[in-house]
DNA sequence: TCTTGACCTCGAGTTACTCAAGGCGGGTAT
DNA sequence: ATACCCGCCTTGAGTAACTCGAGGTCAAGA
């Protein structure tokens, strides 16, 4: 598929979609006659999946390794796991996070309630 | 109390509390008469609130708009509310985010299982 | 008196995009 | 056949939100 169809399915937009090329993280992108990107349907997945790493706040350096280690073969596996999993830790550290957030918001929203009475 | 004190109680860095405060985020910071800043307790609930709506995505846009209605006093109070119920759909829908990041994780970590068998 | 520590400003650097300018090639309308 | 549009391409500049380093002030302790 073009690129515009990987942007779509991934989340991520076009331009990004080229910046992590360039940037080393999406590798084994084909390229038509002309230059033009061609993604498989396999190879989309890969985009999807720096989306919600990104979303959910892993930083470039971290995926960018991960990239490097996919790119290596089935032989880093084990190193792909640690990553993922580390990830997870901050996925429920960002849940702790929204829940305290939360609750800054209700004693704050409670207080207005009270100037407005 | 002092800058320092003010950042270990808010969360945020003692450069950022600065750089906010340059940024018409942190009102009424009083000045000793060397020009050092000096907050007062109240004063210190401020950037408190600004690093948990910082850290749960909030732009500095809103946040700017938020802290010259604050500075505006008790009639903005119904702008402010829909500010922070406006940002906690979007701590609803992050925490959605996570949720199906966590899924793509699980997903990815059971096929890294398969491989490593 | 000298030094240490916490503060100050200003300006440059960083991260991770995001967008605009200018150009190519393939398909469709005249 | 030519004109035009569309989606792609690259390169380089711009933006958001910090983050850091250099260089300077001031008060208090050895």
């Amino acid at each position: 598929m073009r690129i515009s169809e990987a942007a779509a399915r991934s989340g991520l937009k076009i331009d990004t979609i080229r910046y992590y090329e360039a940037e080393g993280l999406v590798p084994n992108v084909l390229r038509s006659s002309d230059g033009q990107r061609w993604f498989s349907p396999e190879n989309v997945d890969w985009p999807t999946l720096l989306y919600w790493l990104r979303e959910t706040g892993m930083p470039m350096k971290v995926m960018q390794r991960f990239a490097a280690l996919y790119a290596q073969g089935d032989e880093t596996i084990p190193n792909r796991k640690n990553i993922l999993l580390d990830h997870s830790r901050l996925l429920a550290k960002r849940r702790e996070d929204l829940e305290r957030c939360n609750e800054v918001l209700t004693r704050k929203l409670e207080i207005y309630e009270e100037h407005l009475r």
